[in-house]
DNA sequence: TGAAATGTTGGGGCG
DNA sequence: ACGCCCCAACATTTC
């Protein structure tokens, strides 16, 4: 009679799961666990939504495995003690998790699996978290992809049904164990967290949660390509909570976009080819976590300018459209990825500030927040990453605002000060004269801020940052 | 998964 | 009728 443990990390699911699939295959007794990383949770502030998100996800992986005659044991600690500890109580042969590719992440396994070794037992570890890994995407030579459509197209080429199966639970969910009668959920605050606003924020929460988002999502799936791109609008699926934290299974969603015919859904599925292609980046080249992908552009000198990022991270930058969007990742804790793109060009751009100041504040408010995709889209939009935008494409805060976002609808969302200016002023208010400042009762430098920089003398100011570096040959 | 600068064209006003 | 200019509108190139 052999005992299996599975340890849940950014899985939070009970449906098509890999490691939970392999271990009751193999297993007569499997034992389930989460671990609140104390490694982790440590520096993060007393409120934290996604620790709030973790636990109701937590809770509800807890109810479907009782259901089915287990249940999760949940700690708070080091995994690499918590691991050994339990699989010495538990008498375990077997640890199974699904891999995970941060960096920070490996370093903790191979630890968890070094202790191990010494306990007789084993860490192994299984693709879950997306359709292709490590080495399975390379070029003809051999090498990774650096570039995304050609990247993007052998993904498509390799792609069998086999990738999209899912990993059935329930054939031998009677071997699922039960866990201690004295094992019980934590609460936040025995956790040391306070409660946040996530209930407010009607974000739908945990494995139901997520598949009540993924059925509406199917419903708008043939909009997608053409309504992702307006925040105002309700275009895109709003599942990167869930597929961050894994309460729904990247297969589920690959198999949904690559059954569906037409431009929306393949728009989608190149989206979840991006998803897989920066996890490959930072798996092949962790040195992007602090260093530039190309290393060329670690010569470039950023401004030190911390009333700017003040003003960028509290959204008073005197732009509607980047001040609204920075309000919505405080106040949503998410942000539409058309505005990610040009808030992140305003910053590097605009502001001339270092991409990771931008990158790290992301990775504080961001519900999804994903080491590698948050990475990569910084370093794209900086132009200092793989497959970047060229340096000297520049967005235009006020272009990027009539493009897409027309009427204003997005901005008054989170700016209600500029309700009564004329629609013909929202995206640049600063330009109205004094006699339209009066007429609508908003005087800009007063109710709303003036720009606090000028996008053609930045935008030149930007070309020579980034001419003083390029190479002459 | 841009935008600005520069070049070209063609219609219309006008002498 | 014709040439000239202005300037949108569109195309190309440059950053």
């Amino acid at each position: 009679m052999t005992t299996a443990l599975v340890w849940f990390r950014r899985d939070l699911r009970v449906q098509d799961h890999a490691a939970l699939h392999h271990a009751l295959n193999a297993h007569r007794r499997v034992h389930c666990v989460f671990i609140f990383d104390s490694n982790i949770l440590g520096p993060l502030p007393r409120r934290d939504r996604r620790v709030e998100f973790i636990l109701r996800a937590v809770e509800e992986v807890d109810a479907a495995l009782r259901a089915m005659g287990g249940g999760l044991i949940v700690c708070h600690g080091d995994p690499c003690e918590e691991i050994p500890r339990l699989v010495h109580e538990l008498g375990v042969e077997a640890v199974y998790a699904n891999r995970d590719y941060a960096p920070a992440a490996i370093a903790r396994d191979a630890e968890v699996n070094r202790r191990l070794a010494s306990a007789d037992s084993r860490l192994l570890d299984f693709k879950d978290q997306v359709i292709f890994e490590r080495n399975e995407i390379l070029t003809q030579g051999g090498t990774p992809f650096s570039v995304f459509t050609p990247y993007k197209n052998a993904w498509l080429k390799r792609l069998t049904s086999a990738e999209l199966n899912p990993y059935p639970v329930e054939p031998h969910a009677a071997n699922l164990a039960p866990p201690p009668a004295s094992a019980c959920l934590p609460t936040l605050a025995q956790l040391g967290f306070e409660t946040t606003d996530l209930a407010s924020l009607r974000l739908p929460t945990g494995m139901s949660g997520a598949q009540a988002l993924f059925r509406d999502f199917v419903e708008r799936i043939d909009d997608y390509a053409t309504a992702r791109d307006f925040p105002a609008v309700k275009g895109c699926s709003y599942l990167s909570p869930h597929l961050r934290f894994g309460t729904i299974s990247i297969r589920q969603l690959a198999a949904q976009a690559q059954g569906t015919p037409g431009r929306g859904a393949a728009t989608w599925l190149s989206e979840l080819i991006w998803r897989d292609f920066y996890h490959a980046v930072l798996w092949h080249h962790p040195r992007v976590v602090t260093h530039c992908f190309k290393p060329e552009f670690d010569a470039l000198c950023w401004d030190d300018v911390p009333d700017l990022f003040d003003a960028w991270r509290e959204g008073r930058t005197g732009y509607p459209l980047i001040d609204a969007a920075m309000r919505q990742l405080s106040q949503a804790g998410w942000m539409h990825n058309r505005l990610r793109m040009v808030t992140a060009s305003f910053l590097t751009k605009d502001l001339g500030i270092d991409w990771r100041l931008g990158e790290a504040w992301f990775a504080e408010k961001l519900l999804d927040f994903d080491l590698s995709a948050n990475n990569g889209g910084w370093q794209w939009a900086a132009s200092t990453g793989c497959d970047a935008q060229p340096w000297f494409r520049i967005f235009n805060p006020v272009t990027q605002s009539e493009k897409f976002d027309p009427a204003g609808r997005f901005i008054l969302r989170y700016l209600p000060e500029l309700k009564q200016i004329p629609q013909k002023f929202i995206h640049a208010p600063w330009t109205m004269g004094p006699a339209d400042q009066a007429a609508c009762g908003v005087r800009i430098g007063r109710d709303y801020p003036l720009p606090v920089v000028d996008h053609a003398q930045a935008r030149s100011r930007t070309l020579e940052r980034f001419k003083a570096i390029r190479v002459e040959r």
